[in-house]
RNA sequence: GCGCCCGUAGCUCAGUCGGAUAGAGCAUCAGCCUUCUAAGCUGAGGGUCGCUGGUUCGAUUCCAGCCGGGCGCACCA
């Protein structure tokens, strides 16, 4: 399929406005019109320049429409208000455009420049259940990553495992002392749990079973496995082994890939040669022991990373590059591995999907990294996507360690029983294998949808009934505006008419206005996906396809596509095949499937 | 204390580079299946956009100050 290559309707408008104006370079923001009754589009360009220059608003409205040349596009331009400029799109060349639409591989989004990204996601823990805690992470990540991918852009997925740290010492000991095999060959994640959970509670001076000896050993292993025990070590790559079985299994069912899974040991080598890089720059001093990198005072103190303020007073929160005791902690790695991906993909933007709570550390490390190396600094965008928590029934936020977590393969199970339960009933027809194979799309849809249809930052809390509600703004009702659409086809067919995909030039008639309402819709489709990339939001495009299967759902209802004349039925067809394909790949690009029937 | 985030309909949430009469879903009520899948569609009710000021022709959106909630604040990640 060949792509069209053409600019969207507000770009094609604010270039004509521009031009009227004489000026190339003023910014013009058109935008869909709020109201109907203001047409198709509108913009308020002409207040904002009148404001500026001390001139009437509608005169100079005035000035630009009369200046303006709409043709073929639609009717002159109106003036309306204060000085609203409202446009208006002639059917017929709406009906041109939606028909090369229908042909558009790349569904009317804009060219790009291409961008190398990274994007560092998920990020789950050796020795840990995957919990619902992930979730956000693992699928908005992902989701990045295919529109991305769609977009045009080289996408590089680089999983930062956790596979190394202090819990290993915890582990080790554990490992050593506690480990049942027969439990270990059967559910090792829930067997290594066990010895952390155990070693861990023994460790802990605020609880009661606490063993000072054993705290030690566990910081006596973790030191033997950096120095490169190799009975420890084979331990370790055991653990990593083990659990590499459970992320490959939960990300084959999410259908979510990843092009590298560099664990953090993978930059011990590297760490030693940061911090004497970092001291030998004068970046970072030694403090308490400790190495920093304090405030260089170059910016604001409120915007200080490095700086806090505590009764009254400016303090320091330097960031930790190496610990008293010698060790590296996150920070480090993470700069080790800033410097790797900027080496090895030269990329021109990373990006980092994890909870808010972790906003801090990311300014703390770009910070570093500007000082550390200004001159790859400056070719690289860093942004830190951050997500709210997910919040138990109590409005309180989930714990990590204390064994109340939701396991994520637990929670993918429930869903993909309740859509089986569903659709059992709702479509007794639908032979057993299908009925299995499309509650799997249904139930990981809706789970997916649940937490890319709300904006990210905010914080939400874990309701089973809610993540897998069918109705309304969830990814079955989208799914389900697919299947119809392929009935229709599947209709036409078995009536012995079987259709073809469009081509661009054949001729679309728009009358009804269920019918032009939706074409205008889907003409947005170019408008809004660079929109969810630049701020990483995919809540955008779930919005917008939620919009547009209402739209598709209205025509349905009111436009009969089969049994109408020629050549209203081929067109009606077209808006279909479009719209079933909008919906397709647009869902494809929340990491969602679509069944063929439900 | 300081920083970040949040506060929009009964509930869950969209919407902010300032724009016209603030939108959905759920729930409630009233309609629509002999007709392409009713997981749907149409309509109704429901709002001091936390409060108070400021900037502006225009503020849910920007600024300041409050109120309420969440998170974070040297060697965990």
């Amino acid at each position: 399929m060949r792509s069209m290559q053409v600019e969207t309707i507000p770009v094609l408008l604010a270039a004509k406005i521009r031009s009227a104006l004489d000026n190339e370079t003023i910014p013009v923001h058109v935008v869909p019109s709020a109201d109907r009754r203001f047409g198709d589009y509108q913009t308020t360009v002409a207040m904002q320049v009148a404001k500026q220059r001390g001139v009437n608003p509608r005169t100079l409205a005035q000035e630009i429409t009369s200046r303006i040349d709409m043709a073929p596009m639609g009717p002159p331009p109106e003036i309306a208000g204060a000085g609203f400029i409202n446009f208006r799109l002639d059917p017929h060349w709406l009906a041109a455009r939606t028909a090369a639409l229908a042909a558009d591989a790349r569904l009317g989004c804009p060219p790009i420049l291409r961008r190398t990204l990274v994007v560092d996601f998920s990020s789950p823990n050796v020795a840990k259940s995957m919990h619902v805690g992930h979730i956000r992470s693992t699928i908005l990540g992902d989701c990045i990553c295919r529109i991305g991918r769609f977009l045009g852009h080289r996408v590089i997925a680089d999983n930062h495992i956790g596979d190394w740290g202090t819990q290993f010492g915890i582990l080790l000991v554990g490992w050593n002392t506690l480990l049942n095999r027969e439990a270990l060959a059967k559910e090792p994640i829930a067997e290594l749990e066990r010895l952390y959970k155990t070693v861990s509670a023994q460790c802990d001076p605020d609880k009661p079973g606490y063993d000072p000896g054993l705290r030690a050993q566990a910081k006596q292993e973790l030191v033997k496995l950096q120095a490169g025990d190799s009975k420890n070590l084979a331990s370790w790559r055991e653990m990593i082994r083990l659990s590499q079985i459970q992320f490959d299994e939960v990300y084959a069912r999410l259908g979510v890939r990843f092009d590298h899974m560099y664990g953090e040991s993978f930059y011990n080598p590297a760490l030693k040669g940061v911090v004497e890089d970092l001291l030998q720059k004068g970046v970072a001093r030694e403090s308490e022991g400790a190495v920093c990198v304090f405030s260089d005072h170059t910016v604001p103190e409120k915007d200080d990373p490095f700086l806090i303020q505590r009764d009254g007073q400016w303090v320091d929160v330097p960031a930790i590059v190496q610990k008293a005791d010698g060790a590296a902690n996150y920070m480090t790695t993470d700069l080790a591995t800033l410097d790797y991906r900027l080496r090895e993909f030269s990329p021109d933007d990373i990006v980092y999907v994890t909870d808010g709570r972790q906003q801090q550390h990311f300014r703390q490390l770009f910070a570093v990294f500007r000082r550390w190396r200004p001159e790859a600094a400056a070719r690289v965008t860093l942004s830190h996507v951050w997500f709210g928590s997910i919040l138990g029934e109590d409005n309180k936020p989930f714990k990590t360690r204390s064994g109340d977590t939701v396991k994520l393969a637990d929670l993918l199970d429930e869903a993909v029983e309740r859509a089986e339960r569903l659709i059992a009933e709702r479509n007794p027809e639908l032979d057993p294998a299908e009925r299995a194979a499309t509650a799997r799309i249904i139930g990981l849809g809706a789970v997916k949808y649940a937490d890319l249809s709300p904006n990210r930052q905010g914080d939400y809390v874990f309701n089973w009934d809610k993540m897998l509600s069918f109705q309304g703004n969830t990814a079955p009702y989208l799914q389900y505006s697919y299947v119809r659409i392929q009935s229709i086809f599947r209709k036409s067919a078995e009536g012995g008419r079987p259709v073809a995909a469009p081509a661009a030039d054949s001729p679309l008639t728009l009358t009804e206005e269920a019918e032009i309402l939706l074409a205008k819709r889907l003409n947005q489709f170019g408008e809004i996906l660079p929109q969810v990339i630049v701020d990483y939001k995919p809540n955008i495009l779930a919005t917008y396809l939620f919009d547009l299967a209402g739209c598709f759902h209205n025509f349905f209802e009111s436009c009969p596509v089969l049994k109408s004349e020629e050549p209203i039925r081929s067109s009606r067809l077209a808006l279909c095949h479009v719209t079933g394909r909008m919906l397709r790949e647009g869902l494809a690009m929340l990491g969602i499937e679509v069944p063929e029937r439900m």
